[in-house]
DNA sequence: TTGATACAATTAACTCGGGG
DNA sequence: CCCCGAGTTAATTGTATCAA
């Protein structure tokens, strides 16, 4: 059985070996590292890519918030806080699961088997996090509909929501998985796995995603399109 | 020192028309 | 359907500026 690399963040040290301790009677999880603090985590995230992490959010400097939003890659997470349930649903995020401290085991073992499951399943796109004004998101690539660029901006629709994100259109291109992604035109681009009709007006290409909105395709693009479609 | 904002320069992408 | 060229548009990047 392949292990599940994890990575555990918090400035306390009792709290680290707490989850430690928890984590002992979990022989498929091993432990890949201990951070105390954001930067120190930034630097084992990047070596040791772990798959899940146990991540406080208060900490003193940068808090578990700020860490994931520097990440272009997050993996699942499982928030540790003292906060109670309550208070953290006032941030809107939508982790894979919270534990608060002090934590019992059998709430922990529900959160491991959470994140067996979301491993298990393949996502191939992975997520990442965003704060929009007061609200943090998760948002699983697989989610994202459509981005549009803005100014230096990207904007980033997923459901029914939309959030900015502070990178261009061009780094999101590169970054992407150009098998889901397409650059319909300067301005956007698409998961094509939410392409509804495919339609031709004087040789233009339209597209009809899910959420009902009509995008075109540029005459130059619509050329690339229809390879890239042929590929598959 | 950082971060947000503004503006100008660059250049890729765009449209349109004309031919294979 | 595809390619080419000329002229236009706008996304992006770099530089400057100002506030915290």
């Amino acid at each position: 059985m392949k292990k599940i690399r994890v990575l555990i963040i918090d400035d306390e040290r009792a709290a680290r070996s707490e989850i430690r301790r928890l984590l002992a009677g979990y022989p498929d999880i091993e432990i890949a590292g201990e951070a105390v603090n954001v930067d120190d985590a930034l630097k084992m995230i990047q070596e040791q890519k772990p798959e899940l992490l146990f991540l406080d959010i208060q900490m003193p400097e940068k808090s578990g918030f700020d860490l994931l939003e520097s990440l272009e890659e997050v993996p699942l997470v499982i928030f540790t806080t003292a906060y109670d349930q309550y208070a953290l649903k006032a941030f809107e995020v939508s982790a894979l699961d919270y534990l608060v401290k002090p934590i019992r085991e059998e709430r922990f073992e529900k959160a491991i088997i959470q994140a067996r499951q979301r491993l298990g399943k393949t996502d191939p796109t992975g997520q990442i996090f965003v704060k929009d004004r007061q609200q943090y998101h998760f948002i699983q690539w697989s989610s994202v509909h459509l981005i549009e660029s803005m100014d230096n901006y990207a904007r980033i629709f997923f459901g029914d929501k939309n959030v900015f994100l502070k990178s261009s259109l061009n780094q999101l291109e590169e970054k992407l998985n150009s098998t889901i992604f397409f650059r319909i035109n300067r301005a956007q681009i698409i998961n094509r796995q939410y392409i509804q009709t495919i339609t031709t007006m004087d040789g233009r290409l339209k597209i009809t995603i899910s959420t009902g909105a009509q995008l075109e395709v540029s005459e130059r693009q619509s050329a690339k399109f229809r390879q890239w479609a042929a590929g598959k």
